[in-house]
RNA sequence: GGGCGUUUAGCUCAGCUGGUUCAGAGCAUCUGCCUUACAAGCAGAGGGUCGGCGGUUCGAAUCCGUCAACGCCCACCA
């Protein structure tokens, strides 16, 4: 086998890949073994691949690869999201460009541009997951929108409308004014704002000069105390003619059309004068009455609510406790319709502009202040929501907030990092019923079907049936008095689409077709799943809410254990994204560092629950890696094997690196198991660079041009194997690769299917990795004494052992490493050496005349210093008494020992000392 | 306004219920090396008052209080 000196991943990636993929061997079936389910967090449709899916497929894969080498079955499942309303857009943005507007199309005529579109950028970020090294089981892919999923979806909504868990109803939503739907809370994303406060003057309904003979407190009105809000006596403002009126903050202006109240509270005392007084809303001149409530804030502004049920949650709260009128003011894009009588088709911003402009022109405007506050933005179209009152079908969600709850808390669901579980309870302690239904074409149509002849009746009381399909609708509404003879053509089916997540949430139950066939054996083989890695931006949108269908639908939970993935941001600290520009695209990562590259970069930097700061010199890193693992297999490869006798050195490097090997085998084990997946890598990273290239094959490899015994080789590419395995579910394409070259492979055997249960499960010796490392302690002194010396590491030297040689076990592996002729006991160093101490054990490197005694009285020097601290401190503590009374006997022991081994040493010290100042 | 989290080496982070010479890892840096596996490399080295202050304790990076900075989530003061 010719071995380039730099590994090329483009060569083998493609080969691999197709390899596992042709012979279906991430394909999973139901059978004895213990199984691993993992869904895949389904991205959306048309997406493609940016850095958030990288980190959270490459720890999905991981988890997957390792339980199959576990001996699990493990199964993937992959799939994508028809992702509502971000795929509408999409297709809208592309119809517009052809010329095309959506109002032009029928339902029909839409669905078909969808679909097609669908087609044509569907799955691409499947290809791409392939080219990441994802081992999804293929031959399972969905997709919401597919006929089982979607047919699960519409038998659970009609289930819950059954339950009386659905309902329509009237209600002040979320209005998407771009897309034209209603959304739910958690697709509101509040920013923060500068914009003004408008102070608008309500001019009380009387005429001019009215007083109500208790005005002493306005004689001391100044112009500072006009408006300060913690003024304790009434405040009544006149205009030039002696007229009175009210003053209103507010940030919307525009919205005075819709005006039907001023609120007060009864308690403020600025504005008892108010009470059951009239006043005529400015420009618009309606005579509106004056209300009094407790919400009303008395310190905000000036203690003046303008209340405008249609357009405003509190608004409209307050309308309903009082009965105020509604006059919806805006059309569905939020322009301003006829009702409003002024403006008319005007956009809601510019009318706002307008309006304070017309305000003040007519003398209405008191004043106009900066003002910082949030306003809601739509996440998809991060247009400004307009609250709107609009007829919807929500989901009762006290119910599923008790069911959810529970397990989380009681940690049968478990959460990495754990503080998400606060998060979640807090969200289900104050869960709000879910909007689902969306004015959209895009997504599974509502279920719900109008009765005919209902033309005069408004909207929210038409009756309707809920049914999985037509023909059941048609059953269940001949059932109802006076529809006896209704058929199919007389039902009209609700124009709405449901909300994506109300597909999304049946996702770990819906893939194995728990919904349409319970208890089928594949739901009961793999569900529930293992574990989840999603981020946590999504907990509330699809994991909470997963955990609820789970519960209702299946009795059990979804998956056992949830990963929250970081969010991915540049070095600096940004969140990646298409503006800023900081978003690397993966495919081209792939192209440079190879995929397992990426993968491994991204996973360096990813401790679980942190955010991800992301450097592309971490690919580097990961290649260097690669690179790193390909020429230790070429230096094996360069062999020549001959029945020759094994030397002790390879002897004892081979006992060591089982050792080494087998404790790090159990790290990673318990790493993993905790989902440290970026120290686990790390593990079996310094396993291979530190100690297997490092140490271990510098040790065992041959002298130029002679041969290697046979007994350590074999048992060399035993120990590179079994590091390949452990680092496969990591890097998949190299470890694939070199495994398959270690030794000749029986056809179809992969390092994929491998088991690595048995390491897991080796002993380390720990007395020879203790032998061990005081060997390299002893072999990393020499070559620091060579290096400040200036002597070369292949001339031979001589060290001396005062006293005893504790290491002579290794003399072998010191002798080689350190390029020594040889190691001598001797009862006191010679002159011309410099010394140094292991621990408590003096050694000595005969330099001859390179010997500089100014040097080495100075490096003793410091260490005499440095020794005298410590000691010191170690007295001060032993001469404590409450130490020494109240701490363990152990801790007071081990204080000793580090007492005497320090006094040890400084005796030694000052011996070398004298004996160099001779 | 409420809640959560973070702050340890130049950077990114680990340090579990206080005590192993406990102040660590990787990267970066510095020095010397193209030594026939690898310069995408080898060998060696330096670097931190553990955010500030106060407390508990024989003993604090670790526990408590407080302040500061940063980040995130939730919330109907227009």
């Amino acid at each position: 086998m010719e071995l380039a000196s730099k590994y090329n991943p483009s060569e083998v990636e493609g080969k691999w890949y197709k390899y596992w993929e042709d012979n279906r061997m991430f394909h999973s079936e139901p059978d004895g073994r213990q199984p691993f389910t993992v869904v895949i967090p389904p991205p959306n449709v048309t997406g493609v691949l940016h850095m958030g899916h990288v980190l959270n497929e490459t720890i999905q894969d991981i988890l997957v690869r390792r339980a199959r080498m576990l001996g699990k079955n493990a199964c993937w499942v992959p799939g994508t999201d028809h992702a509502s309303i971000a795929t509408e857009a999409k297709v809208i943005k592309r119809l517009a460009e052809q010329g095309i507007k959506k109002s032009d199309l029928t339902r029909e005529q839409f669905l078909e541009h969808a679909w097609a579109w669908k087609e044509e950028h569907g799955g691409i970020i499947l290809k791409q997951l392939r080219q990441l090294g994802c081992s999804c089981d293929w031959d399972r892919t969905s997709f919401t929108m597919d006929g089982p999923r979607s047919e699960s979806v519409i038998k659970v909504f009609c289930d819950l409308y059954d339950k009386g868990l659905i309902y329509r109803g009237l209600r002040m939503v979320n209005w998407d004014p771009e897309r034209q739907t209603a959304l739910s809370d958690e697709e509101v994303i509040y920013h923060d704002e500068h914009s003004h406060l408008f102070y608008l003057k309500y001019y009380v309904d009387e005429p001019a000069g009215s007083t109500d003979g208790e005005e002493a407190d306005a004689q001391t009105l100044s112009a500072t105390d006009a408006f300060d809000p913690t003024v304790k006596h009434q405040i009544i403002h006149r205009d030039a003619q002696g007229r009175r009126y009210a003053v209103v903050a507010t940030t919307r202006p525009e919205t005075i059309m819709g005006d039907i109240a001023v609120c007060i509270n009864p308690k403020d005392p600025k504005n008892t004068w108010l009470r059951g007084k009239k006043v005529i809303v400015p420009l618009v001149n309606r005579v509106v009455p004056i209300i009094e409530d407790r919400y009303v804030e008395i310190e905000f502004g000036t203690g003046c609510l303008k209340v405008t049920p249609a357009h405003d949650v509190n608004d409209y709260a307050l309308g309903q406790k009082y009965n105020l009128e509604i006059i919806d003011i805006f059309n569905a894009d939020a322009t301003i319709a006829p009702t409003a009588g002024m403006y008319v088709g005007m956009d809601r911003f510019e009318c706002r502009k307008q309006i304070s402009k017309d305000l003040n022109a007519a003398g209405l405007l008191e004043k106009t202040e900066d003002y910082d506050n949030k306003v809601g933005y739509s996440e998809r179209t991060n247009v400004p929501i307009e609250p709107r009152l609009s007829l919807q079908w929500f989901i009762r969600m006290q119910h599923f907030a008790d069911i959810a709850l529970p397990p989380v808390e009681n940690d049968d669901i478990r959460f990495y990092p754990t503080k998400y579980k606060t998060t979640y309870r807090n969200w289900l302690e104050n869960i709000k019923d879910w909007c689902i239904s969306r004015q959209l074409w895009w997504g599974h149509r509502i279920p719900a079907y109008f009765l005919p002849g209902q033309e005069n009746v408004k909207d929210e009381d038409r009756k309707y049936v809920v049914a999985e399909n037509i023909e059941k609708a048609v059953e269940k509404a001949r059932h109802i008095a006076g529809f006896e003879n209704v058929t199919a053509d007389q039902l009209s089916q609700d124009e709405g689409a449901l909300d994506t997540w109300f597909s999304s949430w049946l996702w770990p139950v819906s893939l194995f077709d728990g919904i349409t066939n319970p208890g089928n054996k594949e739901i009961e083989y793999y569900y529930p799943t293992n574990d989840l890695v999603t981020g946590p931006d999504i907990i509330f949108f699809w994991v909470a809410r997963m955990i609820m269908a789970g519960y209702e639908y299946m009795g059990k939970m979804p998956f056992k254990n949830v990963y929250f993935t970081g969010i991915v941001r540049d070095k600096l600290g940004r969140k990646m994204s298409k503006s800023l520009g900081n978003s690397p695209d993966p495919l081209d990562l792939i192209d440079k560092y190879g995929a397992d590259g990426v993968r491994m970069g991204m996973m360096l930097s990813a401790p679980a629950g942190n955010d991800i700061l992301f450097d592309e010199s971490l690919c580097e890193q990961g290649r260097n890696f690669n690179n790193k693992i390909w020429n230790a297999f070429r230096l094996t490869q360069s062999w020549q094997v001959a029945d020759i006798e094994q030397p002790e050195s390879s002897r004892i490097a081979v006992e060591w690196f089982q050792a080494q090997l087998a404790r790090t085998a159990a790290e990673m084990d318990d790493l993993m198991s905790k989902y440290r997946i970026s120290e686990a890598l790390m593990a079996i990273y310094k396993l291979f660079w530190d100690e297997f290239a490092s140490w271990y094959l510098e040790i065992i490899k041959p002298a130029y041009q002679q041969p290697i015994d046979r007994a350590t080789y074999q048992t060399t590419m035993q120990l590179f194997e079994k590091q390949l395995m452990l680092l496969h579910p990591f890097m998949p394409f190299i470890t694939e690769e070199l495994w398959q070259n270690v030794t000749e492979r029986e056809a179809g055997q992969t390092i994929m299917t491998q088991s690595i249960l048995e390491m897991n499960a080796m002993k380390a010796d720990d007395s020879i990795l203790a032998a061990f490392e005081q060997a390299k302690q002893i072999v990393t002194e020499i070559r620091s004494i060579r290096k400040s010396k200036n002597i070369g590491p292949r001339e031979p030297l001589t060290v001396e052992a005062v006293g005893q040689n504790p290491a002579q076990a290794m003399n072998s592996i010191i002798l080689k490493m350190a390029g020594l002729e040889d190691i001598i006991v001797v009862p006191a160093k010679s002159e011309g050496t410099s010394a140094f101490m292991i621990g408590t054990q003096e050694f000595a490197v005969r330099l001859g005349g390179l010997i500089d005694v100014k040097a080495e009285l100075e490096k003793l020097q410091a260490e005499l210093t440095h020794l005298e601290g410590f000691l010191k401190g170690v007295n001060a503590k032993l001469a404590n008494e409450n130490f020494v009374a109240h701490a363990p006997a152990a801790v007071v022991e081990n204080e000793r020992k580090k007492q005497a081994d320090a006094t040890h040493k400084i005796e030694t010290i000052k011996e070398s000392m004298a004996a160099l100042s001779k």
